[in-house]
Formats: C-alpha cells, sequence, structure tokens
DNA sequence: TGGCGGTTAATTGTTGACAGTTTACCGGTG
DNA sequence: CACCGGTAAACTGTCAACAATTAACCGCCA
C-alpha cells in the first residue's frame, strides 16, 4: 500500500531535485503573490521571506530576479522587489495579448486538429454548459481555462504555452473579477462552441476570428462592468 | 565642448545607477550569448564569468536566473546554467510566434495609426530599397529589424514590445541566417509596402493577414534554404 | 584489455557577515 | 507650529567561505 507519506512529500522531493531551492522559493512566492497572500505593492522583504521559508537570502534574490524578469514584480534599485499591481490600461493591454495569443493558437491548431482534439473540447464545453446552468461560477472559470489552455497545449508549440501562462498569471494580479452574470457564462460558451466548429472545419483563419472575437467581447464585458461599477461607486477623490 | 569621457562613461554609470551590478552582468551575459561569444551548449562556469566580470558569484547566478527565466539559457540542477541552441524544429516555433506577434501589433495599430506612422515607415523601406539595390544584406537586415520594431512599439502594448523582444532575442540563437537572396530583399520589401498600405487603410484584419503571410513567407525562404543545404551537405551521419 | 570502485579536483548550492543606501525618528530652531 | 539637520535602525547589495554534489581520473581486478 502506498503510504500517505509518500504521496504528501513526493512532489516536494522532486521539486528540489529538479528546482533546487531557488526554484521553490520563486513558486512559493509566485503562490504567494497569486493567491493575494502579497497584495499589490507590497514591498518582498528578503529577511522576512528567508525566515519564513527557512533558506537564506541568496535563493530568495535569485528567486525574486527571476520573479522580475517574469513580470510578477518590478525590482527598484536599493529598495527591493514590489509586487505589481495591473491597472485598468494594464488589463486591458493584457486582455489584448491573450486574445492574439488564444486566436494564434486557434489558427495554428486547425490544420492539425484531431477527432480526439474535439471531442476533448466538446467534453469540457458540455460541462461548462452544466455548471453555467447552475449559475457554478467558480466550476465554469476553471473549466473556462481548461478549454483555452486545451487549445493552447494543442497547437503544439512550447513558445506559445509559456506566453499564454505568462499572460493568465499577469491576468490574475488584476483582482476585479467575479462581477459576471449568468447570461454572460452562456454567451461565452456559445461562443466556445463556435471555436471548436471552425476549428472543426479546419478553417485557420474563421478559427482565428472567432476566437479574438471571443476574447474581444470578455474584454468588453469587462469594461462595461468596470464603468457601470465607477458609476455607483465612484473612486477616491469625490 | 562635451569630453568624449562623458560619452564613454555616461551609460555605464545609468547602468549601474538604474540596473545594479546584477542588471548589468546580466546584459553582459546576454551580449555575450547572442553574439556568440558563449555558444550554444556551452556551461555558464560562475567562477570565470566572476572572474571576466570583476564580481562574486552572488551577482552572476541572479542574473542566470533571469536568463534562464528569459529563455535564453538552460538552468540544469547541480550542473549550472547552459546556453540555449535552437534547431530547426525550434526555429519554426519561434517564426510561428513571430508571425502571430507581427500581425497582432499591426492589426492593433490599424485602427489608431497616424500620418506620422505611416511617414516614418516610408523612410525606412525606402532605405530598406536602397540597400537592397546595393545588395546590403548586412544593412537591410537592420532596417527590416528597425522596421518591424516600429509597428510593434505604435502598436501601443508594452506586453507586446516585451514578449516580441523576447522572441527576436531567442531567433538570435538560431545561427542560421546570411543565407538569403537579393530577390528575397526586393520581394521582401515589396510585402512591406502592401503592410504599409494597410495600415493607411486602417484595415486590421487586412493588416493581421499581410504582416502575418509576410513572415510566413520569411519562415518558407528559410526552409527551403535549410533543405538546399542539408542536401548540398547532408548532417553527420552518412 | 575492458570494466569497476575509490579517490580527488572542480563546480554548484547555500550560508552568514560586512558595506552602502534609504528611511524613519527626534530634537533643535526659526 | 512647521521645518530642517542629524542620528540610528532597517534593508538591500555584495562578497568570501563552507557544504554538497558531480565528474574525471587512476589504479585494480577479472
Amino acid at each position: 500500500m502506498k503510504s500517505s507519506i509518500d504521496i504528501a512529500v513526493a512532489p516536494t522531493i522532486n521539486q528540489l531535485l529538479t528546482h533546487s531551492l531557488s526554484g521553490v522559493v520563486q513558486q512559493e512566492i509566485e503562490r504567494m503573490i497569486l493567491s493575494g497572500e502579497l497584495p499589490a505593492g507590497e514591498r518582498l522583504n528578503e529577511s522576512v521571506l528567508s525566515r519564513k521559508l527557512s533558506v537564506s537570502r541568496g535563493p530568495i534574490r535569485e528567486a525574486c530576479r527571476a520573479l522580475a524578469e517574469s513580470g510578477l514584480v518590478k525590482l527598484v534599485p536599493n529598495l527591493g522587489a514590489f509586487v505589481k499591481g495591473l491597472d485598468r490600461a494594464d488589463a486591458m493591454e493584457v486582455y489584448d495579448m491573450r486574445a492574439g495569443v488564444t486566436a494564434l493558437a486557434a489558427s495554428l491548431l486547425a490544420p492539425i486538429v484531431t477527432p480526439s482534439h474535439i471531442r476533448g473540447l466538446q467534453r469540457i464545453i458540455d460541462k461548462m454548459e452544466r455548471a453555467a446552468e447552475a449559475s457554478d461560477f467558480a466550476v465554469f472559470n476553471l473549466l473556462n481555462l481548461e478549454f483555452h489552455e486545451f487549445i493552447i497545449e494543442a497547437a503544439n508549440n512550447s513558445r506559445l504555452v509559456k506566453i499564454y501562462d505568462q499572460l493568465v498569471k499577469e491576468f490574475r494580479l488584476f483582482r476585479m473579477h467575479g462581477l459576471v452574470q449568468q447570461s454572460a457564462l452562456m454567451d461565452s460558451n456559445r461562443e466556445h462552441r463556435t471555436i471548436v466548429a471552425t476549428l472543426e472545419e479546419r478553417d485557420s483563419r474563421k478559427s482565428y476570428d472567432v476566437s479574438f472575437e471571443h476574447v474581444a467581447k470578455g474584454k468588453q464585458r469587462m469594461m462595461l462592468a468596470l464603468d457601470t461599477l465607477d458609476k455607483e461607486q465612484p473612486p477616491p477623490g469625490d
């Protein structure tokens, strides 16, 4: 019988072997940032982190450098690393990039798509449909991520995957989602079906267009929600 | 009279103030890699580098972490950092990404393009025309980079710039270019004129298409050249 | 002669200490 | 009371030394 210890420890050992402390520290800090444990603007105090993670400052600094390169923190000379925050303009930038990258993935996948791909995507869409009917936003969002990740992976371009993941992580710094309605879920999933349909036709150009439009509509939905929010609850300054 | 000392030293001071050693080290190692001074597969020996750059191993390690995150080196636990090399499949990946990103930039620029942009692009194209006629490949390539960088910058999306720069750097690891013909230069520049024309029409979709096709044709030209090269000079194993 | 085990040199991983900079605090002064 | 200068604490930047791992080398044995 496989002991529960193995299950718990194995990943840690693997992490230590493959990523060598600096790497685990990086992943841990990244987790803290993405979970909101370290809020935007917060300074990453090297001493505090080194004590909390029980390592010296060397690996902490290396991890911060890597996180700075990936765009999650901002390095200020002689002051340290600060958790990046996204304002509305930043979020729009990330949305535009996600639209382009998502659409590129679809257009790359279209010519090489297999029935297996289509089946996989259909299954996710069906699950999303049920989540939408139940207004289960949490599950819907997870499935939505899975859907797009599926297309990205299937496009078979490791650079594409890396860049997309980076964009998704960065977008999570923008803590203004949770403001969608059920109708949006239904709309969104209808668009998903369209995307799969164009993929099945192996139409690269159309796959690009509908995928881009899908994300662009998401961007517009968010902009609208933000504008509404601003009117109801104006930002500080009045 | 501005002394030559100022000209030489000023950038160094600025680098030290803004990037703080780790940053300069990173830039310097990056330069060594991109210039070919450190060939693909080479291990970055921390002690050697620290002696050569007159710093301790700390900053070197931080720089390597950052370079690993940006994709120029590969980190192997307990062995160190190795300069990445691109095989043909990698180059194809980067080409596809560059096509998508370049085209996305054009499609983003199209709706907001200004006469000033058009003039700037025309000027670069004219210079390229002269370089092509003179078969000056070096100058043509520089101008070509400038042309695309111009569109990227004008698209006004900092993430786009960052990702594009990353792709260009990575592509430079693929040391198999220099095998283009004058006719290709002419063809390429004709495509540039088409791109500017579609931008001037503010046609987002057409801008995307012609830009994507432009890079895709570059990819095909390179694949063809590589195939020819392989036939004339088969890889080791025969 | 070919492979195996142990030893040693080289290199990475990690740590703690020291130097330089920034920032907060506090008393003095106009 | 506001402002300014100086001092001290906290923090980042850098470094050199130590521990752990890897790889090469060499003698030994079948």
